[in-house]
DNA sequence: TGCTATTTGCAATTTAATTGCATTAAATGA
DNA sequence: TCATTTAATGCAATTAAATTGCAAATAGCA
């Protein structure tokens, strides 16, 4: 556990919406914190090998996201299409969607990623 | 419309799942259709401009993939995460869903996006 | 303190997607 | 039909996200 995997993991852990590299990058280099672009990226591929974060893909953006893995229930996201702006969604009304889709695809279902889009209040 | 636009828009009505660019490049080639895979960008980024295919991304791909926008109702995905295999999910649970989230978020929902994944007959 | 294994920074590479520009093909009108 | 305008194409180069190789630096531990 190094100084720069421990600010990586200290500023996922004090975001509320999952973060994209490039935004760590650039907040680390704002806290003075001396790291590489591909060092973040790195420590997030490590720390989503041991569980510890999670990598997820907002629809219709190019980048991936990671936030922590630990103390959150499932959940979902709402993005403004206009500024950006990220924030969860407690409920999952999914759960009992899974047997019915086996059902009918034949598939084994893993998971699941759900997604809203829309205006923020600032933005509307 | 030219050769090269009707191809890619014949192969787009003939699949019956999303195609990413590289995709489209590679049948159409096997097809001898001669075009470019720059042309084939383009030729998807005009008929998306015109409303004719939708642009998606589906969780956890790198590229963007591509089907008809006609003729479709609203619908979902499921995608194996073993062999890639695509199909379409023509259920969705979620338009009741959208008065409760903008009450709760306030923000103005525009649409969402819903995929599944897991594992497809074959590869279980 | 000294040794080993891991992590880091830098440079270079890969892949998806985009752009500039000269050439070619389509489409319209006389 | 042919000429003229307009749009589409191919090639090369570029951009951005992510990955990799490798030497130097750092952490962990005896």
């Amino acid at each position: 556990m190094t100084r720069t995997r421990q600010a990586v993991l200290g500023l996922l852990e004090s975001t509320k919406y999952p973060l994209s590299p490039s935004e760590l990058y650039a907040r680390l280099k704002k806290q003075n914190v001396a790291i590489d672009l591909v060092t973040v990226y790195r420590n997030l591929h490590a720390l989503k090998a041991i569980g510890v974060v999670r990598q997820i893909k907002l629809h219709q953006e190019e980048q991936f996201r990671y936030e922590m893995e630990e103390g959150r229930e499932h959940h979902h996201h709402i993005r403004c299409k206009s500024c950006g702006k990220i924030e969860d969604l407690l409920l999952c009304p999914l759960k009992k969607l899974t047997a019915l889709i086996e059902q009918e695809t034949r598939f084994l279902v893993g998971d699941h990623s759900l997604e809203f889009s829309g205006w923020c209040p600032k933005c509307q």
